[in-house]
DNA sequence: CTTGAGTCTAGACTGTACTCCATGGTTTAT
DNA sequence: ATAAACCATGGAGTACAGTCTAGACTCAAG
């Protein structure tokens, strides 16, 4: 029903390496579906996913670590967690603050779009300065 | 008008140590508003705003150098960027998608802590599913 | 059944971002 | 004036996240 593709198969879907998707498995965060007999590494179809996840988490500043630790989560038939709830609100309330964060730098850029858009002059200051909001615009 | 502190004092005020603050200087993100004849560095109070910008930056996924690029950037009094408009855009955009992207993991993370707060059982699944929408509870 | 592309393991190497010396000069409080 | 605390430089060492290489095995196509 789901058929199983090897490395170099995953590595040119997803663009990671073939070295980087076997890092990966060393470290704990992808581990291949089954492997031959004689080694090969067969992967199912979550697995460029969880490749996707990732990239996209790294570039949000997660270490690998972090990102184990977000991969191994899951319900239990119960409705248990694998993580404790504090654990799960704490990891809640980092990300929240990442939000605002980039909301901040966001606006500070739009600041800086908007002002050399209109070109009207007079409005020297830093991107430092746009982001807490002292401007002299 | 504005003191100056020596080296120690920031890095008590910010918490980054001696060495970050220096290796900061030596990539060009944070130069000491002066040096003292005998070469000690003094700054001024926009030091501590750039290192704990710097900070954040780093929990976002940025590099130093992109950084650097984004604390580079400012408004000329004649209304001019110092970075090219379109780069700022794409800068812009690459945060938008940061944003989003976090508000997934936000919204699996939420959808995990509500499932084990309710204890209704019958929803076995994985973070990665609950990421992608393909819950089954 | 061979040839070439793909895969295996293990280990060395790289870049980024620090972190830790060693050694010596400077400041400050007593 | 002298110790204690602080700061300077330069260079070595570390952790994380890959990236590359060597040497051997496997698989698929002609």
């Amino acid at each position: 029903m789901d058929s199983l593709y090897k490395i170099g198969e995953l590595s040119k879907e997803t663009g990671a390496t073939i070295d980087t998707i076997r890092f990966y498995e060393d470290k704990g965060l992808l581990t291949p579906k089954k492997r031959s007999s004689s080694g090969y590494r067969y992967y199912n179809s979550s697995a460029p996913h969880i490749l996707n996840f990732i990239q996209s988490a790294k570039d949000l500043g997660f270490t690998l670590i972090e990102i184990k630790e977000l991969l191994e989560i899951q319900i239990s038939k119960k409705g248990k967690c694998s993580l404790a709830l504090g654990k799960i609100k704490e990891k809640e309330a980092n990300i929240d603050k990442k939000i605002l964060e980039l909301k901040k730098i966001k606006k500070a850029l739009a600041r800086v779009s908007e002002k050399c858009e209109s070109t009207s002059g007079e409005s020297q200051c830093h991107f430092l300065e746009l982001l807490t909001g002292e401007s002299n615009g």
